[in-house]
DNA sequence: AAGCAGAGCGCG
DNA sequence: AAAGCGCGCTCTGCTT
């Protein structure tokens, strides 16, 4: 029986979604009703001295820019915009959430004429719309005729789902350039905001151009005055224009200047991945993903008790403890009772009440899980470090995913709306916010399992196996590596096998448990090996000494020899060259492999006698690392000499090196599957939807009856964007009713299961 | 009240 | 010695 007939409008769904968003995003309270009126004055007065202040800023001197009230304007800028074949556009908005916030005005360029700035959504004080704006169904009529244009954009994704959320778009289109991505494939070691950019490369001695924030504060864009705002919005439409007009010599195939720089595999990566894939993230986050809210609220109040048990567990542990004297400054720091969150606090009861020693001298007041396992191994109040550990635990799952996961659902869509940065790590991977999809527990199953798919669909998760040591096989053309997995064999005990000069089938991790160990062993040491890691970090993770973790490692490089030839070439290329490049191109740009070790200085900033230099370097040279911090120091004091080491930054440019390629080549494998799969016909036809991108793993949902129809189509998309590559890729599917859940297993045979 | 860095920890 | 690569989130403790 239905009672209350009352829908919520648009505008109290929009409410209540911020307040939600807000909620879970800062836990703080802010008692609503005094804070409405207050909020209202407080903007108002902010945005009095802010006109004040901007008068001189907000003038357009120079009649560059210019306003459109009527849908004829409208229609006009566009039909020149197509005869211009291009056009930049932008838009104000009310805040930065696609699915709350609203367009404020478009911004728009097209060379030729004026940047123009169409007022959509201001309104005054009290958020009502101002009169003389154009309808929102004239806008929306006129801008139909956006799939004709070539539109450059900075951020498309945003862009795009901010016009099609506030109703100004019915459906997406491919951006013609996006200057955010193109931005990172240009210099991923810069900041990539519109303005910053611009100001870099752009601004012929204008002076600085300021940024949003810089400029307005927190004063959401609708009520900036259009006779002020006019000139922000519509320059915002030209800088990113202009950025363009810079871009695009570098990522166009054909230019002269982007092949003398060695850009046209990037630019190639560009126009027929990074550009393609930006519509399909955007239907991707509108899609979105079911949290099942009751099971969750089940789980929050099962994991409460549980906090609560671990809770008790770790004061009772406390109060066994035989506590020292604490000094007057340091029990006042000491809470009480203690806040088992604080490492200060806890670094108090561990190294000055408890007066223990850090196993570890890079953090000597550490209390991360290494240092308490370490106690723990030692028997050193083995109980009390349990209950931390445990405590912690459960306080992650808690704070990061229990609660705050069902606290991100929209009240209008009931899912969880996330975002993913298509560039979001300097190496081309995804990364995810708002929550992050891609660091939700996998070993917990409770938690996975909040997510579920709709009803009759399920979920169809599809990962690559082994993805990056088939890379690794590749860059390095090693002859056995590649032959071991053209040949399908399990690489771990082929290498295993290889190496201890063993049958391979007596090397499977099933045949015996030194088979199993030995495994596990080598595989440490070849992802080890693909991060840079070194002997004193490899023997740490394996438990064995620095010698036999040399011995196996020096065995490694010596059957796999090419391996560690691909390591130096990287090295080389990366000092002569300036970056690495990714086997689809894709560059990682590494300067500071070419810092000096060291730099000498005198204490004013001036340089150095080289002889005198050179003695410190040789001194340096044959010092172990725990005498170098001596000798800068000596420097000082004696020559006042002041030394800066380079060493650390060197090597950890090095060790980019290759796992750059290796990640970056990842990446870009599957972004290009992801291209492939959001443009299947039959995927489409299937009704599959793609929802999340994990790294290695594309999860999407479709109708339970076609599902292993779609996964056939999936997996041979995922492989063929793997193309090029001389190691065959493999991609596991299942299909499941949850994230973590119970596998649906394939019509006649069971469906294979990744690990 | 808001922003920031550091510690700690979840994922591939 | 930034001794293992790439991320984002939560919490504390401090600054503005």
């Amino acid at each position: 029986m239905k009672i209350d007939l009352k829908l919520p409008s648009e505008e109290e769904i929009r409410k209540k979604n911020k307040e939600i968003v807000k909620k879970a995003s800062s836990p703080k309270r802010v008692p609503s009703s005094i804070s409405a009126d207050k909020k209202r004055a407080g903007i108002e007065k902010k945005l009095f001295s802010i006109l004040e202040e901007l008068k001189d800023e907000l003038i357009d001197s120079e009649g560059k820019f210019a306003v459109i009230n009527d849908a004829e304007g409208l229609r006009d800028y566009l039909q020149k915009a197509e005869e211009a074949g291009v056009m930049a556009i932008d838009t104000e908005t009310t805040g930065l959430d696609p699915m709350i916030d609203r367009v404020v005005g478009l911004c728009l360029y097209t060379p030729g004429e004026r940047a123009v700035y169409v007022s959509v959504n201001h309104t005054d004080i009290d958020g009502n719309r101002l009169p003389g704006q154009l309808e929102m169904k004239d806008i929306a009529e006129a801008l139909k005729a956006i799939g004709k244009l070539k539109l450059v954009f900075h951020n498309a994704k945003f862009d795009l789902r901010m016009m099609k959320h506030s109703g100004l778009i019915e459906s997406y289109v491919d951006p013609f350039w996006d200057t955010y991505i193109a931005a990172n494939l240009l210099n991923e070691n810069e900041l990539h905001g519109l303005k910053v950019l611009w100001n870099s490369y752009c601004n012929e001695g204008k002076g600085k151009v300021a940024a949003y924030d810089d400029l307005f504060e927190k004063i959401p864009f609708n009520y900036i005055p259009i006779e002020k705002g006019y000139i922000y919005g519509a320059k915002d439409a030209l800088m990113t224009y202009e950025l363009y007009s810079f871009q695009r010599k570098y990522l166009d195939p054909e230019s002269d200047v982007c092949k003398s720089r060695n850009l046209r595999d990037a630019a190639l990566l560009y126009r027929d991945v990074e550009l393609p894939l930006i519509r399909i993230i955007a239907e991707m986050e509108d899609e979105g993903i079911y949290v099942d809210k009751d099971y969750a609220e089940k789980l929050e109040e099962e994991y409460n008790g549980k906090l609560k048990e671990a809770q008790e567990g770790v004061y009772d542990e406390i109060a066994k403890l035989q506590i020292g004297e604490l000094p007057e400054e340091l029990f006042k720091k000491l809470g009480n009772p203690i806040n088992l969150n604080s490492p200060t606090q806890l670094a108090i009861l561990l190294y000055d009440a408890l007066k223990l020693e850090s196993p570890d001298r890079k953090m000597p007041r550490g209390t991360g899980e290494k240092i308490l396992k370490h106690y723990i191994e030692k028997n050193i109040h083995r109980d009390f470090f349990r209950a931390i550990m445990e405590y912690r635990k459960i306080k992650k799952l808690m704070t990061t995913y229990i609660t705050k996961i069902p606290a991100l659902v929209r009240q209008d869509t009931g899912k969880l709306h996330y975002n993913f940065n298509q560039y979001g790590a300097r190496t081309g991977r995804f990364s995810s916010k708002n929550p992050n999809m891609q660091n939700i527990p996998a070993k917990n199953e409770d938690i996975r399992k909040m997510f579920v798919a709709e009803d009759g669909k399920v979920f169809i998760c599809a990962d690559y196996s082994q993805q990056e040591p088939r890379i690794l096989a590749h860059v390095s053309k090693d002859k056995n590596l590649v032959r071991a997995y053209q040949e399908g064999k399990d690489i771990y005990s082929w290498v295993v096998s290889l190496l201890y000069g063993r049958p391979y089938e007596e090397c499977l991790e099933g045949f015996s448990e030194e088979a199993a160990k030995r495994r596990y062993m080598i595989k440490q040491v070849i992802l080890g090996i693909m991060y840079g890691r070194g002997v004193a970090s490899v023997a740490e993770e394996l438990k064995i000494s620095k010698q036999e973790a040399q011995g196996i490692i020096d065995l490694f490089f010596s059957t796999f020899n090419s391996v560690e030839k691909t390591i130096k070439d990287y090295i080389y290329m990366a000092k002569t060259m300036g970056y690495v490049s990714t086997v689809y191109g894709r560059k990682r740009r590494l300067p500071e492999i070419s810092f000096s070790d060291y730099e000498f200085y005198t204490l004013q900033g001036g340089q150095v006698n080289p002889a005198v230099a050179n003695y410190y370097l040789s001194l340096l040279n044959r010092a172990a690392w725990d005498e170098k911090e001596m000798i800068i120091e000596q420097a000082r004091q004696d020559h006042k000499i002041r030394i800066v080491d380079n060493t650390g930054i060197v090597a950890y440019a090095k060790r980019q090196c290759l796992n750059s390629v290796i990640q970056g080549t990842a990446a870009d494998i599957t972004k290009r599957a992801m291209v492939l799969i959001g443009n299947d016909k039959r995927l489409k036809k299937l009704g599959y939807k793609m929802l999340l991108q994990v790294h290695d793993e594309i999860i999407g949902t479709c109708r339970e009856e076609v599902w292993e129809e779609a996964a056939d189509i999936i997996v041979e998309l995922m492989i063929s964007a793997a193309d090029g590559l001389i190691v065959p890729m493999e991609v596991d599917t299942i299909a499941v009713k949850r994230w973590y859940g119970e596998e649906i297993e394939r019509r006649g045979k069971r469906c294979e299961t990744g690990n």
